[in-house]
RNA sequence: GCGCCUCUAGCUCAAUGGCAGAGCAGUGGACUCUUAAUCCAUUGGUUCUGGGUUCGAAUCCCAGGGGGCGCACCA
């Protein structure tokens, strides 16, 4: 628990706007400070009264979908002995003389409430002209038809189980300014079925890829987010400090190096779930911490992971959607086709009318570059100019699900070099809707080549490029008691979420996305 | 970091150099079948902030702040 005493009021609101205002001076007319006065005096009337109004619990028979799953089907003018119990946020109400009509909305669904003042009392349906929207209700009574068929619960008791003293938004438009529905994510969601769906739809895949790989002998493992030297991945990581041990350390970039001790250590099948962070820009598909989930399975190859891939993204769109059939960018994509699969080299080739590969002089590719206006950098071998040159030409266009592969050695320090070229590697990158879905590869397993991968890339570090790795000398050393072959692969959890949700912002299916402080005006 | 756009009542939006308005929410009233209930009345403003131009600024200009989009970086 925090050290706030218990009335900071202004602190608990968050609202800059709050926190000079009189309470008491507030008590006529209207806006925020008004309406905030008028229900906390509400309170106080209620505490006056011996009523408690944020009690500790309440017991519910139902949750509103279990009422509609049961009574969906009664016909209009129906009345049942059926006494329920059931609790939710009261959205909407209709008054109507000594009937009054609500709408009570708990995570499951929607049910309108029958207030009748014959039934309450007199003294009840006083009360009930005091709720407010957004009051959290408990409600005791019995289910019943309206003469136009609405499935209802008419009250025969209602308690309030804790008070909203702050308005809700509109009621029919929601919240809209973007800014608002981010900071305060908890109006969003009250009020935006669009975004509880997005939520939905990320759990509903969150819980899809544990249940695929569970039932595949995968086990779930959790691997530290402090690292004295962030790896597994090119990016620049975030910095703190542990006091005790006067030590500082980076949060992860990836969770690769270290789940892969575990195929050393012989867990075979393993994957983590987790947030990673990285220190770079933000942008509609870029948040500071962002969730991967990573695999690695001993025996495989590249080839094994790419099919896991596949697996994976089609049953969480059926987990999650009862549909593999999306919609990209206005095109109807069925994820159950199979995936085209084509080398880096020859997309960027095509797009371009000119062969492409690592293995030609600098100097021509350095050319054709410029020839299409990317910017390049003096220490850039052949292999990331090729990938820049794909990623200009060709990246954009791979609207439906689409594995590249044969990245260059250059750019893929832990990828185990192809079988059939060496300027290549086994890896592969999952596109869609001309974004990165999904990176993986044959795992170099070699410890001695694997030592020269990280020299090469702490002597790029090392003249400037901080993205670079550097020499991770225990990842050496499990890798020289033995690892099997093995496949492995990582998915952007947010990217698969945009995707099946159908938005176009990595804000819209994070939570509470990384934003700058709100400041005091 | 650079460019463009944006910020008006609690919420959703008008007012395009000439009296800051509407709907919802709120308040008072009517109504026992409403369902974005309806009807009558009504409260509510640091027009993001600070400067400037002007007889007059929500509106034009400058600076700052928040956000969005694009670029860059990356997944």
């Amino acid at each position: 628990m925090s050290d706030t005493p218990p009335n900071d009021d202004a602190a608990a609101s968050g609202d800059h706007i709050g926190d000079h205002s009189d309470i008491d001076g507030g008590l006529t007319g209207s806006g925020l400070e008004a309406e905030r006065a008028r229900r906390t005096a509400r309170l106080a009337e209620l505490r006056d009264n011996g009523v408690e109004p944020y009690p500790y619990r309440f017991d519910r028979t139902h949750t509103l979908a279990e009422i509609r799953d049961e009574w969906g089907e009664l016909e209009a003018g129906a009345e049942t002995e059926a006494k329920v119990a059931v609790a939710g946020r009261m959205m909407l109400r209709r008054d109507s003389g000594k009937l009054v009509f609500g709408s009570l909305r708990d995570r499951s669904g929607e049910i309108q409430l029958f207030i009748s003042r014959a039934v309450v009392g007199d003294e009840a349906f006083a009360d009930v002209k005091e709720l407010d929207l957004g009051d959290w209700l408990g409600v005791h009574g019995t289910v019943m038809t309206t003469r136009k068929g609405e499935l209802s619960v008419k009250a025969d008791r209602i308690e309030l189980l804790a008070k909203a003293v702050r308005p809700m938004p509109d009621k029919w438009h929601g919240l809209t300014d973007t800014d608002t529905r981010f900071r305060q994510r908890y109006a969003d969601l009250i009020v935006n079925a669009d975004a509880r769906r997005a939520f939905e739809i990320r759990h509903a895949t969150v819980a899809s890829f544990r249940r695929t790989l569970t039932d595949q002998g995968f086990i779930e493992v959790e691997t530290p987010v402090l690292h004295v030297e962030a790896g597994g991945a090119l990016a620049r990581p975030f910095t703190t400090h542990h006091n005790t041990l006067d030590l500082d350390l980076h949060l992860r970039i990836a969770l690769e190096l270290h789940l892969k001790r575990l195929i050393v250590g012989g867990m075979e099948r393993v994957f983590e779930i987790g947030r990673i962070f990285r220190n770079e820009g933000i942008s509609t598909r870029h948040n500071p911490e962002f969730t991967m989930m990573e695999l690695y399975q001993a025996f495989g190859d590249m080839t094994d992971v790419m099919a896991i891939t596949e697996e994976l993204i089609v049953n969480a769109a059926r987990d999650a959607l009862g549909t593999t059939v999306i919609e990209i960018q206005g095109l109807q994509v069925d994820l159950a086709d199979p995936w085209p699969r084509a080398r880096m080299v020859d997309l960027a080739s095509e797009a371009l009318g000119v062969e492409v590969h690592p293995s030609q002089p600098v100097e021509q590719l350095r050319a054709l570059a410029e020839q299409h206006g990317v910017r390049w950098e003096q220490r850039w071998g052949g292999g990331k100019l090729v990938e820049e040159l794909f990623e200009a030409s060709a990246e954009r266009s791979l609207v439906r699900p689409t594995f590249v592969t044969g990245h260059p050695t250059e750019i893929s320090p832990l990828a185990r070099v192809d079988r059939t070229d060496p300027w290549l590697t086994e890896r592969f990158e999952l596109f869609v809707d001309g974004r990165e879905l999904a990176n993986g590869y044959s795992e170099l397993n070699d410890p001695a080549e694997q030592r020269a991968r990280f020299e090469d890339e702490q002597a790029a570090k090392d003249a400037g490029d901080a993205e670079r790795g550097s020499v991770d000398e225990d990842y050496l050393r499990a890798l020289e008691y033995g690892m099997p072959p093995t496949g492995g692969l990582g998915i952007g959890m947010d990217r698969v979420a945009m995707l099946l949700a159908g938005v176009d912002t990595i804000k819209e299916v994070i939570l509470f996305p990384t934003l700058r402080p709100e400041v005091e005006s």
